[in-house]
DNA sequence: GAATAACTATTATGATGAATAACAATTGTC
DNA sequence: GACAATTGTTATTCATCATAATAGTTATTC
């Protein structure tokens, strides 16, 4: 294996712009802003980015399963398991029994858990508008489209 | 706390038009796809996203510190011991003494470290124009220039 | 109708990404 | 020379996401 040999200067100014022809490079970095962002919105209501979209979720698709709420946040069943039982523990949500199917459970929010879910609702739009009040209408919905393409069918 | 009471029926469809409205959520699925697809086309050459950034970072600027790395990738300088330790101990880059500062290191990249970056910096191209394929020129331009304004300073 | 297959939620476990705190060695400043 | 700041490092923690295996239940098939 190679060893240093000699010393070396260090650079001046660092460039990234072979990555920043990357589609790859310039999402992640900015969904890193967004995310930190929507993190500090969403501490004071002791929710996440997950625990946000689960809540919303099931208030808006009550008394779906957790297979339907794992497959629309892109997630594997076994990783749903410790939000649905911290939104239910915090009396957020409920796991119904399902008629016909003792397997299932069928999820409800509760009148805290949409009570909860406005409140974060209205905090994340507000935190949207302050994002991208660098774009106008024009860009924001060539960068939505875009982004919905991208998505696919997935 | 409230306890479910009575059974109930499971939805049939599962609807995310709040969360399609927005930004976060879209940038968020389609950075996974993204990201998906790309861990396949690095794997074979045994990178993931960070370790190519890392990679790709250090043999375009030729003796920059890990300080200057880590800030380059917005990571932690801790995060980045342990993928400059991976780097260094395959042999594709090296951490060599500075001059006047026996606390730093100056990274370089190996000659096989930098034939690893082009054949992996092709086949990202390749996997970014296959992922890209579904906007048209003019598309790609307006998500580049958005997603550029959102990252901001950061 | 009994054996078998498939599905639901769960537990356990591991890999990765990213954060803070604490530290030793070194350098800069007053 | 004392003190502060910087560099890389270790240890630790947390969040996210994946797989394998399991118990209970439902569906299928012979």
């Amino acid at each position: 294996m190679t060893q240093p040999m000699h010393s070396m200067p260090a650079v001046d100014q660092v460039s990234d712009d072979t990555l920043r022809r990357l589609a790859g490079y310039n999402l992640k970095r900015a969904f890193n802003v967004i995310h930190a962002d929507l993190g500090e919105v969403l501490a004071p209501l002791d929710l996440r980015m997950l625990t946000f979209s689960a809540l919303t979720l099931i208030a808006d698709n009550n008394g779906l399963t957790q297979t339907q709420l794992a497959e629309a946040l892109a997630i594997k069943r076994p990783n749903l398991v410790v939000i649905v039982d911290e939104l239910e523990g915090r009396g957020l949500i409920l796991r119904n029994p399902v008629p016909n199917d003792r397997r299932a459970h069928a999820l409800s929010a509760t009148l805290p858990g949409r009570r909860l879910r406005d409140r974060a609702l209205a905090a994340v739009l507000a935190h949207e508008a302050r994002i991208l009040a660098v774009l106008d209408p024009q860009e924001r919905l060539a960068l939505e489209q875009a982004l919905i393409r991208i998505r696919g069918t997935a």
